[in-house]
DNA sequence: TTGTATGCGTTATCAT
DNA sequence: ATGATAACGCATACAA
């Protein structure tokens, strides 16, 4: 069932049913109501594939992440998915993993297949070399690349971001004047987030006159996801035994610390304070509850998608290369300040 | 730049530079190196809207789910794009929620996208009446349906699932039979897969000779996902204070029956065991640690894409309609068995 | 308002 | 082994 044989069933052109489906305004509401009939009647729906021929799109984006049953990013594609389904677009998914090489092919790949724009989550697609980033720039030359969670300067390349810089000072801003003296950051991973988030950790740092910021820094690579907790509470005692705040890059790390502090008889948050970072439903599994920081995921893609639909809609012009969100702060049991 | 610019650009037709392509047997060396290599020079890759229109197949299969920001669905989605993508096909990904009439629009909207199957995954696509699932049924009428951890009996449909009757039948008598008097089941929702569970957990009560088994069973329905736990954890205390022993249907509501236990002061799992579903990483972030069950998602995904590339290959009569596997039980801190 | 004719870029059929 | 050409199904420019 096709186009030729909904024109012969109603009568009409090609041309005419086109114009039909396509809500075309100068169709007579009797041709209209005919056709639609029609094609009600045999349950025809155009050909995608040949639509697409034409108009050289099939309204569909690619979304690229490095691992999407990651919580973050897992959080990431459901909003995504539904903003842009939303604005009448498909999403078709790719999952790269940390390897460069892969990530060079997996954007040729998603390319060929005519998407109308690709959406990389997570901090772990901008890296430090422009050479490394040459491919996300030259993939920005044929559509328009937007980034959930990280920075890259580029022509055609939209960003989106939440100020962890930011977050992670005022916390540790906070836990400093509350009274602690020897805080402990600790992360996993060198990325763009990661970066920011050390340097707020290390300006806080500074402001208190606390010296020598890299010995209060702990970064840890648990080999594999199952097990994380546990392997971050093992590697805990490397930490400084004076340590009385915990400031973690990640829920997940945060609860190893929490593991860690209890496991050695410390009250928390009297003794250590413990916060984390994404503010998942994980911080309630724990006991004490955990302080973390929301980091406006929904916001984020929200934004994005809006602002790709503002680029689809040629103003492009008028679109923020980079657009900041805020974190919020949100205590539970692992932290008290004031008093 | 086109089949026919390459056309030009080697002085062949427009069909060797088709064959080259597609790595027809049928082409000489010779002319096959100077073919690629000119593709090479010009960076051409094929239209895929032309190349669907011609073979009506895009290589791409589309994912329904209710919500892929869920733990087990973000793992399938994860498993299924991994195994799929390695046998060349591209994924399009459909968040549906729970509302029928949602799922019904789009799978039609999925299935006008001319994807080459529907993978449904969750138990929540199979409904208890022939008219609630018609509209799969007719689905796969124009292409294989394949579900993830749901049974549906019709034509072109192929399921994979775990046996979660078995899983819940043995956690329960192993309970039983290390001396626990009072189980209760703790659910929150009544999909075909939460039944089977009930269905397994009545089934060993009735083996030890409980009586009135709806009395050991609390449905709990939290009105969104964060604070999960807590709602959990507040409405435990309608469950019988004789209870010894907590089953749950998933690894959240396990946390937060954990939660009430230890907050009425009762020793886990001395005089209350715990244990959850799906072996999440959760499962470590709890004081003690949960006991829980795997269900083999990877294996359930990996199988129901093989399988369909066996149904591609025109092999359909030699592939099963109904895959089972058994689930694992991984001992934790929240139950001690034997001795 | 409606119809005719053509292009979109492949693949496949049939020649050669 | 290679080439010419007809589909594939739609949208649209141009005509009427």
């Amino acid at each position: 069932m096709n186009i030729y044989d909904i024109s012969k069933k109603t009568g009409f052109s090609t041309a005419t049913v086109s114009r039909v489906i396509n809500g075309s305004a100068s169709v007579s509401e009797k041709t209209r109501a005919k056709v639609l009939a029609v094609i009600e009647e045999y349950g025809y729906t155009p050909n995608v594939f040949a639509r697409g021929l034409g108009l050289n799109t099939m309204k569909t984006v690619g979304i690229m992440c490095s691992d999407s049953s990651d919580r973050y990013i897992a959080k990431a594609i459901y909003f995504l998915e539904e903003y842009l389904r939303k604005a009448g677009y498909d999403l078709i998914l790719c999952c790269t993993g940390r390897d460069h090489s892969v990530k060079v092919k997996q954007m040729k790949l998603i390319l060929s297949k005519r998407v109308d724009a690709v959406i990389l989550v997570g901090s772990s697609y901008v890296e430090e070399t422009d050479e490394l980033n040459a491919y996300i720039v030259e993939a920005a030359g044929s559509v328009p690349v937007m980034i959930i969670n990280g920075i890259l300067n580029a022509p055609n390349v939209y960003c989106t971001v939440c100020d962890d810089h930011l977050a992670i000072y005022e916390i540790t801003r906070k836990l400093l004047e509350s009274g602690r003296k020897s805080p402990l950051f600790l992360c996993n991973s060198s990325s763009y987030s990661a970066k920011k988030k050390i340097r707020g950790f290390k300006d806080a740092l500074e402001q208190f006159g606390i010296d020598h910021p890299d010995e209060h820094i702990l970064t840890v690579y648990p080999p594999n996801k199952t097990g994380m907790v546990n392997y971050v509470r093992d590697r805990m005692i490397e930490a400084d035994p004076d340590t009385d705040c915990i400031i973690a890059a990640e829920d997940m790390l945060a609860i190893g610390a929490l593991k860690f502090a209890l496991s050695k008889g410390a009250r928390v948050p009297e003794d250590i304070a413990v916060t984390g970072y994404n503010n998942f439903d994980l911080c309630e599994c724990c006991e004490p509850e955990l302080t973390s920081i929301d980091n406006k995921l929904e916001a984020l893609c929200e934004k994005s998608v809006s602002s790709l639909m503002q680029i689809f809609s040629d103003n492009a012009r008028s679109v923020p290369k980079q657009t900041v969100y805020s974190c919020e702060l949100v205590e539970r049991g692992t932290t008290c300040f004031g008093k």
